[in-house]
DNA sequence: CTATTCTTAACTGGATTAGTAAGGAATGGC
DNA sequence: GCCATTCCTTACTAATCCAGTTAAGAATAG
């Protein structure tokens, strides 16, 4: 149904990856790649718009890598899916009219069902965070107890 | 997001072309495309697929053409989607594991966060019918009057 | 018999996808 | 300062998908 490209999953494990393995310290994209098994080069270009979008923080050198920008329990799944380039919901409707702005005379509430149904998704997408995703309690995650 | 490709959309604009101008006679794919502006061949090709999948009627020969095979009222888009051969909610996770069956000891309730958005779309496709989406309150509605 | 219309399959140019390859720039250790 | 490491950026490529076009064939009505 989404077009989940290699390029949207690779970076959504290489994210999860860091979330785990990147806490406080610099990985590098080759061991990011062994460990989630996605090719290594391929990954770097995807890491790259990562560092882009404000998500990951990347260091050069010996002693480099990446390491998560944001913390794994703010950073939603709709604002990971953007920066991989995915696309939102679309903002026209089959007619090719502006959603927002629609006057058509005979346009009804159901009229633009698809874009209704990308949004029921959004809501999904932006209610879900990074943390989410990652196995068991996440080790980010702040534990309050007696 | 949802990958509407020009097949799908001409698809969608054909059903609704024929849910109001089709209602017990046939029409031909030429009138369709006049209409709704898509590229007759093109059309044809579609409309076939439409016909295979069961949702519309085809007949050969001069006064043939297409005509609705289901009533608009009962037709949910998400089997208009299907029969255009766009993919549903997809069966694996970004682990690549079958999300039926899946019993990954870290797997959390939001770990499938893309697979539980594609069902929330899902919902809203399959209460929509292609009724909704044709301009004013459709000729074929069963009307209930004093 | 013939014009019309659907039906089916093959084909094509362009765009996208999934990577690969290579050169350059920053960083840390010596 | 030098060097290995690692990220960063751009260019390239093979394969696939998309948006149609073309063409031959089959059914139908008159």
């Amino acid at each position: 149904m989404f077009n989940v490209n290699s390029r949207t999953r690779y970076g959504l494990l290489a994210l999860i990856d860091l979330a785990v393995n990147s806490v406080h310290k610099f990985v590098t994209a080759q061991d990011v790649a062994e460990r989630k098994h996605i090719p290594p080069k391929f990954l770097g270009q995807i890491l790259a718009s990562l560092v882009q979008a404000g998500l990951v923080e990347g260091r050069r050198g010996s002693s480099g890598g990446y390491m998560l920008a944001v913390s794994p329990h703010t950073l939603t799944i709709d604002r990971v899916l953007a920066a991989l380039g995915a696309e939102g919901p679309s903002q026209r409707c089959i007619y090719d009219v502006d959603r927002a702005t629609c006057t058509l005379p005979y346009r009804q509430d159901k009229c633009d069902a698809i874009g209704i149904a990308e949004e029921a998704a959004m809501k999904v997408l932006v209610s879900t965070t990074l943390a989410d995703l990652c196995p068991g309690p996440s080790t980010t995650e702040p534990v309050y107890q007696i």
